[in-house]
DNA sequence: TTTTATTAACTTGTACACAATTTAATTGTG
DNA sequence: CACAATTAAATTGTGTACAAGTTAATAAAA
């Protein structure tokens, strides 16, 4: 073993890990996914897919890139998720016929009749998140207006 | 192009993308992420190394194990990250002598210079937030209360 | 109307995350 | 001491994220 004892370096607490935002979102987030785990696992789905089965039954028949727009993602990440969606049999990709580059995502039977065997994934979150509900969506108000201040200076679109 | 119309399925609000804590919080943090990608390129650092090297500057000559509870990531996601920092010369990764399974990460004299070189980024991520400090330090308190009461629902060990 | 520019999706390569397993070392127990 | 149980890190395999570059199709401009 190192004969050395730990050395704590710095007094700027502007660098401290407990004072960053950035972390806070950053290990929440990964902590609320291994809490959806679990339960996408009985769906046989991941997290990420989760997402796009979320915004898929709000809207489909949308192209990869509305759906991308909706998801903040691009289509680097969505393409080869889009085709293990459509391998499962949750999803068809449908090129379009008046503009070729353009692929239209529509969800199958089996993905739409899928929205009702998750509907008890948002309540069985709630309680584990052990959190009031006005709690939770004031959270998420907040969370979002973050993320849309964030927008502009990542948007290069 | 698919002839039927864009389908709006349903009227379930708990299934609602924008009612999601977790997507607001996924999203959020990939945008963040996106915001310190330009300033961190300029040190050669991707966003986890950065969030590693933040707990390293606060107290280095730890166990692998003792970084991945700091960091709630597993031996999984860091051996691999530290193995990156030490062939860029940020750390040394020192096998323990008493007990040869432990690995102790200490930071090289370079990956200790690096913190004064690293240390315009708060300020600059300030700025680009547009958030006034006390509301950007009320947000950071209430997600990190958020993550330890997740924290229970996915901690195994 | 050729040419140029733009667009949409896809592909490639790098780096996470993490479940599950493996390896090696240490500890605990009889 | 033998030996089962535990521990720490590493490994393997899958699935994101995304930058950068490609391909093919459409739109715009000369």
């Amino acid at each position: 073993m190192p004969n050395k004892k730990p050395v704590a370096t710095v007094p700027n607490p502007a660098q401290a890990l407990d004072n960053q935002l950035c972390f806070a979102l950053y290990s929440a987030s990964l902590a609320m996914t291994k809490v959806y785990q679990p339960l996408l696992k009985t769906l046989a789905l991941t997290y990420p897919q989760y997402l796009v089965m979320l915004a898929l039954w709000e809207q489909d028949r949308v192209m990869v890139s509305a759906l991308g727009k909706r998801l903040w993602l691009d289509s680097g990440t969505l393409t080869p998720l889009l085709k293990r969606l459509e391998q499962t049999g949750l999803v068809h990709r449908v090129r379009s016929l008046e503009d070729e580059r353009r692929v239209f995502i529509v969800l199958t039977a089996v993905g739409r009749a899928l929205q009702a065997k998750a509907a008890f994934i948002p309540a069985c979150i709630a309680t584990q998140l052990a959190c009031p509900l006005p709690e939770a969506m004031a959270l998420t108000h907040q969370v979002q207006a973050l993320r849309q201040r964030l927008a502009p200076a990542t948007a290069l679109a």
